[in-house]
DNA sequence: GCTTTTATTGATACTAGGTATTGACAAGCG
DNA sequence: CGCTTGTCAATACCTAGTATCAATAAAAGC
């Protein structure tokens, strides 16, 4: 289901098992470090694949590093907890009636864009919220 | 002008010479490269404090890679032209329109966030808009 | 089922971007 | 001027990722 034009091979199929168990975002590291067998190089190129194949999403944390999450819906963006960590992706028109606003507004084409939302999810609310 | 509480050595004058005489974003080891007799980590260092000092903003290049532009605006976002790499700041009530509706509707509190428009500016659209 | 072809692999080395450590030094206070 | 302490350069290390390359294993051919 992975792939079209791309051996199935086992350390691909480990790959896939391992970042279809995970639901929370991981890094490349870490699933490298979880398969032993499985080189660091393989790892990267089989994540590349799958986020080029749409399967997998490459989201920036606040800190500038890289994590992966699985991809379900067509174009959306993230909700990036940054306390746990737990990425969600949503739509919302408010962002494309914006990104029509911008493309209106600016000089040129616009090409792409980057957007992550950073916030304290509920669940991390009710447990520090109040302290601090 | 740059530091409160900071020392003002050297090699921080060279670095801020540098930086104030390039127009376009650099990355941290453009400045390093550029200066002979400054270490990596004095680089390093001057810049984020220029960053946490508001100076200077970290901006992620389409690819991923950060980059450094100084920094004009109070609270803006970035414009980046994919085929130039300039970087422009720019202001949108729509962005402000955009967060103040999803801070409505997600679940938490939204603490932050990174937007970044890429575009090809009207510069580079003329150049190489027709071919290809 | 065996061979061939060729994508893929793991190891290694390398790159970019950045932080931690440390002994030397110099900024600025008194 | 002398002390204190921030800052320095160098170095080692870390994360994230790519390039190279000989060895290997998928899938295609027979």
């Amino acid at each position: 289901m992975e792939d079209r034009g791309c051996r199935i091979t086992q350390p691909r199929r480990d790959i896939a098992a391992t970042i279809t168990r995970r639901r929370d975002a991981f890094s490349a590291e870490d699933v490298a470090a979880e398969l032993d067998g499985v080189g660091r190089a393989t790892v990267y190129r089989a994540l590349r694949l799958l986020v080029d194949a749409g399967a997998l999403c490459k989201t920036t944390m606040p800190d500038g590093s890289p994590r992966y999450s699985l991809d379900n819906a067509r174009h959306h963006h993230h909700l990036v907890c940054v306390d746990c960590r737990r990425i969600d992706e949503f739509r919302h028109p408010s962002v494309e009636r914006m990104l029509r606003a911008m493309s209106a507004d600016v000089d040129g084409e616009l090409v792409g864009h980057r957007l992550e939302l950073y916030r304290r999810c509920g669940a991390c609310s009710v447990g520090a919220g109040q302290s601090a």
